[in-house]
DNA sequence: TCACATTTGTCCGTATGTATC
DNA sequence: AGATACATACGGACAAATGTG
């Protein structure tokens, strides 16, 4: 935040706090601001973009809901530049699917076409430490089941670190928004073990067929994956109403 | 908005604009505002919710940044409900693949393989709605192209169709999300008219082969299609830069 | 435990800009 | 042109949170 934006000019029929949180945002896409730095305090900044405090707030608010900045209170408190704004696409997709009253079913065909293109290009592109990560992820996850608990998170994540193997960060962004909509669902099943360790063993089996390349049979265990998780899903149809 | 929503218990750990926005949130979720709707002067928000207009401003920003209202200045004007979430997703979408340097070659992979999807759904679940919308567009297509101009809304509208055609929401967003991208990207291409030319042909003989249930033939079809598309859009490889 | 400093959170009052009648 | 009804923006103040000494 150098001296120079000081220089603060009204443009034509933006505002003004569009126009501070896009000159913000300019700068981190520019580099110059990275995750981790802290923004001037609120009205250090107003007196650099010569605007009101209110003014300066309402473009922290974009910044925050962008996934730019998180704001804490307090001493030693501030904006810090923090990259969030993919969590922040799955809140949106989460309103827009509640909009739009989508169903589990429509979510869970997305789901399928979107991993079984994965599944294709990870089997080609996954190098030693995808496949380190993935096993990893397994075992974790039998450790966990064995002592009686839930390992969502961690199959979630087993998908995630699937759509990483390809390479291929749009891929990894869709199946993201996929994903948070879908654990959004799974947190208001109730939970049940044995479904865990099922897609545990799943899990292994896809890992298994990656690894020596056979193509058919990966995507036929992940398609025998998905449909028993849609078949536990489909419990609780309702899942995505109300609760802003 | 009824008398009752006065009572404003201030939540712990939530600030007050945050309760605020989501709660006039949950009122569209509900379906008690609707689409065309107006919100009461933010001085009277200020009184029914018991805050500042301050704290009324900084969630409306958020409400607006979520594409829930959209904000007229004058007379006559105000916040009116609107449902623009999808297209603030692509905003949004669009900052991610800035800050995560996305490439066009990753874009284009991920769009041939949701289109794939999609294509091979819309074969089974197209009626003659869609194909009339479909043929529709490429004969408006055509006409423009005659009088040489280019047709680059409508042909991406095109797809647009198709994807509706799978009766599916989920797959309809994502492709949603990957054309506003691309869209940015074409924006910052010298326009051709022969390869606009070219991709109403191909939208032509696609939609013939779906109505005769050619499933492979499409699929090449689209294929061949979008490696051209990508041909020309990677004459500029550096369309995602800065711009914010 | 207790003051103290820093910074966000919130409030009030007021003035200006903008679109419509 | 003038009145009206809004959003937009400013300035000053205090409350609340969160750390330091």
């Amino acid at each position: 935040m150098n001296q120079s934006e000081n220089i603060f000019i009204p443009m034509p029929g933006k505002r003004a706090f569009e126009e501070v949180s896009s000159r913000i945002k300019k700068l981190v896409f520019q580099g110059l601001l990275k995750p981790g730095d802290k923004l001037p305090p609120e009205s250090d900044l107003a007196k650099k973009f010569n605007v009101s405090r209110q003014t300066i707030r309402e473009a922290l608010r974009i910044l925050e809901l962008s996934g730019f900045i998180e704001v804490q209170q307090g001493y030693g408190g501030g904006s810090f530049i923090k990259d969030t704004t993919l969590s922040k696409m799955g809140h949106l997709f989460l309103d827009t699917i509640r909009l739009e009253r989508i169903t589990i079913e429509e979510l869970t065909v997305a789901r399928l076409e979107n991993e079984r293109a994965i599944l294709n290009h990870a089997i080609d592109s996954a190098d030693e430490t995808d496949i380190a990560a993935l096993r990893e992820n397994i075992e974790q996850a039998k450790k966990i089941i064995k002592n009686n608990l839930m390992a969502t998170d961690l199959n979630f994540e087993f998908h995630k670190l699937l759509a990483k193997a390809t390479k291929n960060n749009v891929l990894v962004i869709l199946m993201e928004l996929v994903l948070v909509a879908l654990s959004q669902v799974v947190a208001r099943t109730t939970p049940d073990l044995e479904t865990t360790a099922s897609a545990i063993r799943y899990h292994e089996k896809i890992l298994q067929a990656m690894t020596e390349k056979d193509r058919a049979g990966a995507l036929k265990l992940l398609e025998a994956h998905l449909k028993e998780v849609q078949g536990q899903l489909s419990k609780s149809p309702e899942a995505f109403k109300i609760s802003a």
